[in-house]
Formats: C-alpha cells, structure tokens, sequence
DNA sequence: ATCATATGTAAGTATTTTATTACACATATA
DNA sequence: TATATGTGTAATAAAATACTTACATATGAT
C-alpha cells in the first residue's frame, strides 16, 4: 500500500501514472519482471524512449531495477513493479494540498 | 465511486489529476461549491488559466458547474466537486490496459 | 573479424501543456 | 458616466514532456 508522506509525493505519482505508455510498462511488468531490450520490444517503443518512461517510473518508486546475467552470459537490467495500490479521494487530496508546492521545474 | 470503463477514462482522471494548481482547486472545492472569479483570487491565479484548469477537471467528470444568481444581482458560475474517490492498483492498471489508446492528441 | 544482442546517454526536435495578455460584453453601484 | 464586479475567449508566449537519431561500450556466437 503507498502511503504520501506530502502534496509533492501524490503528484509525483500521479504524473508518473498519467501517460499511456507507462501505463502499459505497467501492466507489461505486472506479468513479471522483464529486461529494459526485452521491454521495449513488447511495447515497440524505442530503448531510449524507454529508458525516459522507466526513470520516472522509479522516481515515483514504482518500478525497481536490479542487474542481472542472462543465460546468453549478457548483462541485463531488469525492471520490476513495487507495490501500485493505493485510495485517492478529495479529503485526502485536501489533506495533502497543504504540502503541495506550486514551482518551476526547471 | 469513480467506475473506469476504459484505459483511456483512467487516463483521462489521471492527467486531471496530475497538476498541483488543478489538485488545489480540488481542495479549495472540498470545502464547499465556489463561482470562478472567486476561486481565481483565492488560488492567486487568473482566471484564464483557471478556466483552462477548470476544463480538464470537468472533462474528466471530477467537477461540475451552474449558473447561478449572486445576491448582488450578477450571474456567476458555480462548480462544484463531484464524487472523488478511486482505488488504484496494478491489477486495474493491467485490465484497464487493454483498452488503452497510444495517440496523438491534436 | 563480423554479426547479433545487451546497456547507456547526449543532443536535437516535436508536441503538449501551462500561463499571460488583451479583448468583448453584461450588471450593479457611486 | 465611471468604477467594480461578473462571464467568456482568442492569440500568443513560455515551459515541460515526449520522442528520435546517433553514438559509445561490452559480451557471445558464427
């Protein structure tokens, strides 16, 4: 179960959950852990592309990677789900509005 | 409840969500309806952009408005929240998926 | 050596989102 | 009439996000 410590950490997820592609990196590892080649093969999205969606994934402490030898004898990183589960309604939302920055990202 | 009959409805909820002037606003209507002028001043943004912020809320069914009367004789648009309140796990992510659109937008 | 597979990233472009400025129009009050 | 309040929107600018291309490096198999 996700807890939000602050405003900040609740949008951090909602924007990492808020694009088609990552959602369907999502559901992909959701049938288990898989390598970022592999990955971006299944969705066909390009390894770079890829590489972007899956570091704000991890950001938001969503997904977890870790190496990995694969039989071939390659080194492979790895991707998997943390546990996604959590409640959204409008007290917490109003709850945690009260942490929630307002700021230029760049 | 909020009910997603598709992927793309999630998406829909989830990219209003994904903003903290439009999660304020959220707030500030969980403390009761408001007309638009209003809440512009109290959130200290325009009221152009509130529009703007107030359309997407509106397009993913998480507000509504009126119009309605004020004591001093002018007509003022009134929103008001909706029933706010989902759960979120990989599980509804994985099924959801499925009717999931990857798309241009304009 | 060459081919296929893997990771990793820099640099540039395209698209989308967010925000501002400037209008038009209406009602009530001083 | 001038001022203050309200709605509504068009046009533009700025910022952030998404995507592409190109490259470097490494391992194993043919």
């Amino acid at each position: 179960m996700i807890y939000f410590n602050n405003g900040d950490e609740l949008l951090l997820v909602l924007e990492a959950l808020s694009n088609p592609q990552r959602l369907k990196i999502i559901a992909v590892l959701s049938e288990g852990r898989q390598y970022v080649s592999h990955l971006a093969r299944e969705l066909g999205i390009s390894r770079p592309l890829l590489y972007l969606h899956l570091q704000k994934l991890e950001e938001a402490n969503l997904v977890s990677s870790d190496m990995e030898i694969l039989e071939t004898g390659q080194a492979a990183k790895f991707y998997q789900l943390n546990d996604i589960h959590f409640v959204l309604n409008e007290q917490l939302i109003h709850d945690l509005s009260k942490s929630l920055s307002i700021k230029r990202k760049k």
